[in-house]
RNA sequence: GGGCGAUUAGCUCAGCUGGUUAGAGCGCUGGUCUCACAUACCAGAGGUCACAAGUUCGACUCUUGUAUCGCCCA
């Protein structure tokens, strides 16, 4: 401990990284400095995405962290790379969420919003998102988002709000918008209709109850078989007798022979004294059950259809909460539906009407929000036509404008919008867009963008504006444009708009996605976005789903607040590797951490050298010694740049991440940093160190905004212009966010393989003295034996740092190999530690043998390619070669060291 | 019922259009407080790439089937 301190004497560039004071300090600073804000009269190409808005009631979770985290990279590179950038926040009005969250605390108060009454009760919940409805947005902040707080949008803001019931009325004008009586979902609890993505069927074990329909002219007693042939009864199954208080006929294929004679006949639904008709109808599935089905016009969508083709009348038998109507026999009225599922089967078991029950395994719909089970019911709801929508955005992806990453999306999205079915878009809520439709007593129906103050027909100022709200992802689906201000023809809209990108969870693909890109076309003519990336889900360590409420997962604040920012970001840029889920714990993100500490100390060594002015004629200030190695480096540097462009604009941000931690830590700091230490004065030397950190930095920004800036100032990147830039263009750097993002280096590769036959030599004495176990600190002998006089040459201008991180004496050249050596082939080269007193002889024949095996087995292996007559006839000329190259280089090593095995055996 | 995806080292995951000794992080083994970092350094062990058949000169990679798991839609 003692001695750490003492290896610091400078606080100021303490050994640990500590991202608190930094995160604060350069958040601010880009927000002050205006880097956020986007200028939309800038003629600079635009890059633009807006967030996937998070509802209000929301506060931050993994999800947010990759909706939020990924297009922030992307965007921080556009920023660099001289583009004027939009990265527009806002949130979601959430309509039930937020209604029933606000509800909630009412209830508290011993209140329901019916006490308040509709204004007094949205006046409550603007109160409450004034207060609450912020937090999400500031959390966004300690994500390190640059987003563009001016233009902070919220789905409810006037602006919004326009552009709500402008589209509603264009759709109403064109047709696409109707008023219908139709079966819709209906969730008893949340007291509204929802539309079919929001129901979620769960799987339930029930029964399958059989009922005996008599026929009503069958002259038979109902209950008794008679044996003559005649059938007195027709049997239904159903998995909900409780509706058959509503039936109005039963069905059958028309196809099914076993019923043809009772089509056209009136059969006697038991339990009301009703008469309802036998129907033939294509859509009954002749296997299920016993071919006959029980029709519920008012409460199934298939019987609804079924009802509306035979003219039948819709008997609504349960009422919006769940209870049975006065549409029943009195006994059932104002039951449950559990109760009267009971009190129907009893009776029909009394009246000797039910003939059997099965267990029976089918999947039931719920609410997604409340679980509450759905109940489908017959009612005035309006709806968007798909049709005439579904058809362009189809052709939008089919023709690549839009496209989903990773590719396979786009089937998920064609599959959705080919079998698309109208959208049901009232909720009976009192908090969202009101549907801009108000009614006269004189049966005028008034849409319009305006409030009306009298009816048009009959100048009446009595209009009852339509009771529903629109459901929330109308006005999300108008996002990507109604927050740069459309129907207005704005200078963002006309600057920024379409978006060139969009992240988000699949699961959200038909609401958002899908909707975006249908209205989107409809009312602006464009594509809302070019790109869809859709993330993985983000599960818990144990492979489940994250969920607050279950306590499952972890909270990404407290990751921040635990690792860091920039740590948080990287190891989920880490494992964004385009899979459907991946596995996120704590422990995960020191992944990030370490890595954030390693860039820290990198600097901190650099920062040294950096800091003082190249030695003159001192030792190591030759540029020729290092300019292989800077040259090495620069070399890597620009393949990881390939990487990083390459990545980003495909949206492969694993591999990304992947090789900025590869250079950075493999080939910097594990070699080029090391080779370094021993000679930091040569001018090369430095401008290659100076330059290296730059760039590297600047790639490592965008997925790590925080530490980047704050080695920036502390390198004097900020403070110094040296922008290798070929604009003209007058860039301030003053802040690596608006520093001009890297190109290429002009690199000499010639020596590049003698620098990796240094690295090659310095591991096998490394490995040596680990198998035989020679003390760290032992210096050995080392002699080589090279292939080339320019390899020989390379090593001997090297030798310093062979000897250096090898722990070489003396680094010798010889073309035979000294007694009692061990010995390591690498290309090129051959390598002899000789171990005088420390070898050991059993050590290093296993040693030797291990290599032996493994060489044995390369070679059989391309000798069976070889065996094989075809091979050369058939493959690649190239491949060929290179087959023959590495299976001579495999020989050629094998003989070498099965030469060494002879000898040790000698002795 | 339909669609999509997964199955690779003890764990979590990479491996593009078939052809360099299948990789990483963590964990493990041995050795190091080496003057940036023990959140580190050095060396190493560990995989018949779920199974079967096929295509091919050649399959972790392509085709088909099987098994197991997961997601979505109806």
């Amino acid at each position: 401990m003692a001695a750490m301190s003492a290896q610091s004497p400078d606080d100021s560039f303490p050994s640990r990284y500590d991202p608190k004071p930094v995160e604060e300090k350069w958040y601010r600073f880009w927000e002050e400095s205006g880097f956020f804000t986007a200028v939309a009269g800038s003629k600079k190409p635009k890059y633009s995405i807006v967030i996937p808005p998070p509802n209000v009631t929301g506060s931050l979770h993994m999800g947010h962290a990759l909706d939020d985290g990924l297009p922030d990279i992307l965007i921080r590179r556009k920023k660099m790379q001289g583009y004027e950038t939009l990265w527009l926040p806002g949130t979601d009005h959430a309509g039930i969420g937020t209604q029933v969250k606000v509800e909630r605390m009412l209830a508290q108060e011993g209140l329901t919003r019916f006490d308040l009454g509709r204004e007094k009760f949205i006046e409550r919940v603007w109160e409450w998102k004034e207060k609450y409805g912020n937090r999400i947005v500031t959390q966004l902040r300690s994500l390190g988002c640059c987003l563009d707080w001016s233009r902070l949008r919220f789905t409810m803001d006037a602006m919004l709000t326009r552009a709500v019931r402008e589209a509603f009325v264009r759709y109403y004008e064109k047709g696409l918008v109707y008023r219908g009586l139709y079966i819709v979902n209906w969730c008893p609890r949340c007291g509204t209709a929802v539309s079919d993505l929001e129901v979620k069927y769960v799987e339930r074990d029930s029964s399958l109850w059989y009922i005996r329909y008599p026929v009503a002219d069958s002259g038979h007693d109902p209950v008794s078989r008679d044996g003559n042939g005649s059938c007195p009864f027709v049997v239904v199954a159903t998995t909900r007798p409780e509706t058959m208080l509503g039936d109005s006929a039963v069905a059958v294929n028309p196809k099914d022979e076993r019923f043809k004679a009772l089509v056209g006949k009136m059969l006697k639904l038991p339990l009301t004294g009703r008469e309802i008709p036998m129907v033939a109808d294509a859509a009954v599935e002749m296997e299920f059950g016993t071919g006959a089905v029980k029709v519920t016009p008012a409460h199934d969508p298939t019987d609804f259809a079924i009802g509306e083709r035979h003219g039948l009348p819709r008997h609504k038998v349960i009422g919006e909460g769940a209870k049975m109507t006065d549409a029943v026999p009195e006994k059932y009225r104002g039951m449950t539906r559990e109760e009267c599922r009971q009190a129907v089967v009893e009776d029909l078991e009394a009246a000797g009407l039910l003939e059997k029950t099965e267990p029976y395994r089918h999947s039931v719909g719920t609410c997604d929000r409340c679980d509450e089970t759905i109940e489908p019911l017959a009612s005035e709801q309006w709806f968007v036509k798909m049709e005439p929508l579904a058809g362009p955005a189809v052709k939008a992806v089919e023709e690549g404008r839009v496209k989903f990453h990773p590719e396979r999306w786009n089937k998920v999205y064609l599959d959705w919008m080919k079998n698309i079915r109208d959208w049901c878009i009232s909720r009976q809520l009192w908090w969202g867009h009101r549907i801009p439709v108000w009614y006269c007593g004189c049966g005028e129906k008034i849409v319009s963008r305006e409030d009306p103050t009298a009816c048009p027909k009959c100048g009446s100022a009595e209009l009852k504006q339509d009771e529903d709200v629109l459901d929330t992802w109308f006005s999300s689906a108008l996002w990507p444009f109604s927050t740069m201000g459309w129907p207005e023809e704005t200078p963002d809209l006309a600057k920024f708009y379409p978006t060139d990108f969009l992240t988000t969870d699949p699961d959200i693909i038909f609401r958002w996605e899908a909707r975006m890109i249908f209205s989107a076309l409809e009312f602006t003519g464009k594509v809302p976005f070019d790109d869809v990336y859709i993330h993985s889900t983000v599960l818990a360590k144990g492979g489940e789903r994250m969920s607050r409420s279950k306590g499952i997962g972890e909270d990404p604040l407290e990751m921040i607040a635990k690792y860091g920012t920039d740590a948080v970001r990287f190891t989920m840029a880490f494992l964004e590797s385009q899979s459907q889920s991946y596995r996120l714990w704590d422990e995960r993100f020191q992944l990030g951490r370490n890595f954030c500490n390693k860039v820290w100390n990198a600097a901190r060594l650099a920062a040294g050298w950096l800091e003082e002015e190249p030695g003159v004629g001192g030792p190591g200030s030759d540029d020729a010694e290092m300019a292989a190695i800077n040259n090495w480096i620069r070399a890597r540097f620009n393949r990881l740049l390939a990487r990083v462009d390459e990545g980003l604009d495909h949206y492969t941000f694993s591999t990304v991440a992947q090789a900025l931690y590869d250079f950075f830590w493999h080939d910097l700091c594990d070699w080029y940093l090391e080779f370094v230490k021993l000679r930091p004065d040569a001018a090369g030397t430095r401008k290659t160190l100076r330059e290296v950190f730059r760039g590297t930095l600047q790639l490592l920004h965008p997925v790590m905004p925080f530490i980047t800036e704050e080695l920036w100032q502390r390198l004097g990147y900020g403070t110094k212009s040296e922008s290798r830039s070929q604009n003209t263009e007058v860039r301030s750097e003053n802040s690596i966010l608006s520093s001009e993002w890297p190109g290429p280096f002009e690199v000499d590769e010639s020596e590049d393989d003698s620098v990796e036959a240094l690295r090659d030599v310095i591991g096998a004495v490394r490995n040596i003295r680990s198998e035989m176990q020679v003390p760290q600190k032992t210096r050995v002998e080392c002699v080589v034996n090279c292939g080339s006089e320019r390899l020989a040459g390379f090593l001997d201008r090297q030798r310093a740092l062979v000897e250096a991180l090898a722990g070489v004496g003396e680094l010798r050249f010889a073309s035979e190999r000294p007694a009692k050596s061990s010995l390591a082939v690498v290309p090129g080269v051959e390598v002899y530690v000789p171990l005088e007193g420390i070898v050991d002889l059993d050590r290093e024949t296993a040693r030797i043998r291990k290599e032996v095996t493994s060489l044995g087995e390369l070679i059989a292996g391309i000798e069976k390619k070889f065996a094989n007559p075809e091979f050369e006839r058939r493959a690649r000329p190239e491949v060929v070669e290179n087959e023959r190259e590495r299976l001579a280089g495999f020989r050629d090593k094998l003989g070498r060291l099965e030469r060494q095995l002879e000898s040790l055996g000698e002795k």
